[in-house]
DNA sequence: TTCCGTATAATTGTATACAATCATACCATT
DNA sequence: AATGGTATGATTGTATACAATTATACGGAA
């Protein structure tokens, strides 16, 4: 829990430390540093120019957003996510979905449902022609304006939080084709339910919709990656 | 959401920087910083007699516990909390306690739930004493066994994050004897369901353990001193 | 008086030097 | 050969100097 200015992170785009953040960040959701490997202040201080005050503070950075682990006198390392870790997120996430939607059926505003829309929109559009990536790009949208809808900066920080922390596994459980047809479908639902001001039917879409996604994410075996199977 | 490495507080304790971070976390949660002040980096640094770089440090963890906010170029302030902050929180813990409680009844070892019956049978003696810190003391280790207990770090960071989060209100609110005799019994019966393994009665006690601790709180007035009342 | 701009001070951002800690390799001893 | 200790190198921890940025105060012009 950390840094509710969401502000910040524009402002930090031009400081040495944000820009090196960025930069690990993008590097390690990427998958070009691997889990548990080590992170050393001096070699990417002279990969990035710069000295390795900033690096060590974009690490402090990263570690608050769960992405690295640092360790005293040792040093920094990638943060793995076991398939457990991936399990508990869903559930927890499906029962903060939930309420998030519940929530955002009474404060979401002309212009956040007006995107919505569109946003469902344009994702069938892709889903039609086979657009994976903007496919993926439109359903973290699709959770983000659900979480700026909700008004409550405490339930949008962490929602985001955890929805960036499953990112690399997600990103490949949308690019099949079936779920993401399937994904759609749900956002849709839940977008009506709310339009319909129906916060007991769109909290209860929304918990599905996080089960369904856990589901269909364990049946193509994507979890595997992370290490040994959920128990 | 970070440092998921609990042994590190430990280490931490003999690092520079985690004695700063220790100092001015007291600070914050027992008032001697209040909300909105600003936190000079020289200033702590020459009261505890350290250089900037490892306060610099410590303002980056205690950003990462949310206790602070750091504004780039400008200065780090103590986070305020608002009413609406604090109601949403237990709005929040009131689904994340339930699920604690309900995975706890299965995964809970013999040793944590002696520790859970010993805690209770203290609590009943010190409520009947008065003693009102013993008994602050001794509900914060009831959730905290609940929340190891649910053999999930994902979840139990979270929870730790909002217990945390909500100290500097949640002293004040036991301080009245009814509602720490309230609370007792509360936690006895979650207890108990989980003894009895009853999953779902664990989950439904844990829920509205945390909505009467809010409704407890807003009868009280004792939101009101973080600003206006909640909407 | 009010507003704007500039100068100055205060504060944070960054680089770098040095200290402390940890990992590794090598040698001596058993 | 196995173990233990010491020396060496690598890496992080801390202090400090300097740069960049922001806030404040002051003075002049409208």
């Amino acid at each position: 829990m950390a840094n509710y200015d969401l502000k910040n992170e524009v402002n930090d785009k031009y400081s040495l430390r944000g820009r090196v953040f960025q930069k690990l960040r993008e590097d390690i959701l990427s998958g070009k540093y691997k889990e548990h490997e080590e992170l050393k202040e001096v070699a990417i201080g002279e990969e990035l120019g710069v000295s390795r005050t900033p690096v060590r503070e974009a690490f402090r950075q990263l570690e608050l957003e769960g992405l690295i682990q640092i360790v005293p006198n040792k040093g920094a390392y990638v943060t793995g996510i076991t398939a457990k870790d991936v399990k508990d997120i869903y559930m927890i996430r499906s029962l903060l979905e939930g309420l998030c939607a519940r929530l955002a059926t009474e404060k979401i505003t002309k212009e956040q449902m007006e995107e919505m829309e569109e946003n469902i929109y344009l994702a069938e559009f892709h889903a039609s022609k086979g657009h994976m990536d903007q496919m993926a790009e439109l359903d973290n949208r699709f959770h983000d304006i659900l979480y700026e809808a909700c008004d409550s900066k405490m339930l949008e920080h962490t929602l985001k939080d955890y929805h960036q922390y499953v990112l690399r596994v997600r990103q490949k459980t949308l690019a099949t084709n079936t779920r993401g047809r399937a994904s759609n479908d749900e956002h849709r639902q839940i977008m009506e339910a709310i339009k319909a001001g129906d916060a007991d039917r769109a909290e209860q879409l929304a918990n599905k919709h996080m089960l369904n996604a856990y589901d269909n994410m364990v049946k193509n075996g994507l979890t595997e990656i992370y290490g040994e199977e959920a128990k």
